[in-house]
DNA sequence: GTAGGGTTAG
């Protein structure tokens, strides 16, 4: 009747089957619910099925109308059950899921081999280890240990949660093992560091498909071994997305982004398009080599792959890798043109017009932020400290400080502490900072002292200097601590080649020898030279005052 | 209508 109808009114579209097909975005969705509202059930007693199916499982992002639409079903049959348990499981909120299975149950309907793959996908996702043994006990109760997708959704699940034993246990158990467990165990071990496993697994496999070898692929990438990775996917019979994407991704993760984007061009090269995963990772790689150029052709092979709405993950991964590669106009653009933010986004404009010198925008940019109520979190504060820091706007950084750790329960972390010892250090307010760094409730690391006293050195501060140097020197003295214990040790039992190793060691690793040690170490002669140093930025600073 | 692989930043 549905059908008939919209075809009617769209005689040259092409026929569909069925309405979860047809639909394909929210709106088609409401429009198709409106229909069956208007023309009754009983019009098409599957529409609503159909419906909920859509909204649930087959368009992203519309699991909440599909809620809706299944609280006004008084009683609804095991499939709208599964589908709503399936929907959830893949949904941003697995929970769901489970409460889902739990109001099945309280109304006395029985799962069936349906339902089971699904909770277990969302116990998978939740990595809700304890949750996922009931159900493993549920199975067995309904007599659906034997079923070959329970059984390896089962065995995919304790393979996921680090349960590899019981994994392995009804992988061996099996009557029959298909490639789908044997690459979820592949992928189990692989995950969990023990290549070696993973790979006996993946040699003994009687047949491969794609999935494993992108499964023993990634393994290697996970655990940095690119040149195993490499070694596999040379010999791999055929490639997909995925296998390019694990090999790109991979380079990003080692720092080797020349390598990845190279991989970008011989995946160009033979006719493979990336998706968005393989853009995400390039982005990277231009962020973090600072090149603008290929940023932005990145950002035009994005541009052809989807049409409309950025995901926030590649909007956020764009801000950045503009604000990395200083084009902090293009940045802007991006953020502009969001549609949904969250808190990375802002993180992400806001730390970036901070480094660059924006504070004004930066710090305005926060409060938009804050007046649109979405949460500041640590990372946040560092950008709005930068931008206070940078500006030379000492009072407003302190209230910021103040506000993360009192409004917004925040405990500052180093990197906070360091802002605010730059920020006060730069303004001059030299026994302020060093008064904040005594109050700081967490250790002072070295990059701390180093700040006040190169703002000792910018306003020519002797006393506090040597104070701050004093204080640097104990840690350096620390972080030397364990060659020095062990050189004592060798020295009381009379072991003098081995003092002597141990100082040699010390001089080889660079623990004497890291920048500013020798100055640390020297008299008050060096120190003075550091401090007046004739650099032109210190004498112009000194001549504007 | 059911099971396995890849995901930014700080």
């Amino acid at each position: 009747m549905i059908r008939k109808r919209t075809n009617d009114r769209s005689a040259n579209r092409p026929q569909r089957s069925t309405i979860w097909q047809k639909c394909t975005s929210l709106r088609a969705l409401k429009e198709a619910h409106a229909f069956v509202l208007v023309n009754g059930f009983n019009s098409n007693p599957s529409a609503l099925r159909e419906i909920i199916f859509a909204g649930a499982v087959t368009i992203s992002g519309t699991i909440e109308y599909a809620h809706q639409l299944f609280a006004h079903i008084t009683e609804p049959d095991n499939f709208i059950w599964n589908t709503m348990i399936r929907g959830s499981a893949q949904s941003p909120d697995p929970l769901n899921a489970i409460s889902i299975y739990k109001r099945m149950e309280d109304r006395h309907v029985k799962p069936d081999n349906f339902t089971f793959p699904f909770v277990l996908k969302a116990c998978t996702r939740l990595s809700w280890v304890k949750m996922g043994f009931g159900f493993h006990g549920k199975v067995v109760k309904y007599g659906f240990q034997s079923n070959t997708f329970i059984r390896n959704t089962l065995i995919y699940f304790h393979a996921n949660c680090g349960e590899l034993s019981v994994a392995r246990a009804l992988f061996d158990e099996s009557a029959k093992r298909d490639v789908v467990p044997w690459s979820a165990l592949t992928a189990g071990y692989a995950r969990r560091g023990e290549l070696g496993i993973a790979r006996q697994l993946f040699d003994e496999m009687p047949v491969r498909d794609l999935v494993s070898w992108n499964v023993m692929i990634t393994g290697y990438v996970k655990q940095g071994e690119m040149e195993s990775a490499r070694k596999l996917f040379n010999k791999v019979p055929k490639r997909d997305v995925v296998t390019w994407n694990a090999m790109i991704a991979g380079y990003v993760l080692c720092g080797l982004n020349e390598q990845a984007l190279e991989m970008f061009e011989e995946m160009g090269s033979v006719g493979e398009r990336p998706d968005e995963v393989t853009i995400l990772s390039l982005l990277s790689a231009c962020a973090d080599l600072g090149n603008l150029d290929a940023g932005q052709k990145i950002h035009c092979n994005l541009l052809e792959i989807c049409s409309g709405d950025l995901s926030i993950l590649l909007g956020n991964a764009l801000i950045d890798m503009y604000a990395k590669c200083g084009n902090i106009e293009r940045a802007l653009d991006v953020f502009r043109g969001m549609r949904d933010r969250d808190v990375s986004t802002w993180n992400s404009v806001i730390g970036g017009l901070a480094f660059h010198g924006h504070a004004k925008e930066s710090i305005d940019l926060f409060i938009k932020m804050r007046r649109l109520k979405v949460r500041p979190n640590e990372i946040t504060f560092v950008g709005v400290l930068v931008a206070c820091s940078h500006a030379g706007k000492v009072e407003e950084g302190r209230g910021y400080f103040n506000l993360m750790k009192n409004e917004y329960k925040i405990e500052p972390n180093i990197r906070h502490c360091g802002c605010m010892v730059d920020l006060l250090g730069r303004a001059g307010q030299l026994k302020e900072a060093f008064e904040f760094i005594d109050s700081m409730e967490i250790e002072p690391n070295a990059i701390v002292w180093r700040t006040l006293l190169g703002a000792c050195r910018i306003h020519g501060n002797v006393e506090l200097a040597r104070r701050a140097n004093e204080r640097l020197l104990e840690m350096r003295r620390d972080q030397s601590g364990d060659y020095v214990l062990l050189s004592n040790i060798y020295a009381s039992r009379g072991e003098w080649d081995g003092v002597e190793k141990m100082r040699k060691l010390m001089d080889d690793s660079g623990v004497r020898k890291e920048p500013g040690f020798s100055l640390i170490e020297a008299d008050d002669r060096a120190l003075m030279q550091f401090l007046f140093d004739s650099k032109p930025q210190w004498k112009s600073r000194i001549s504007n005052r």
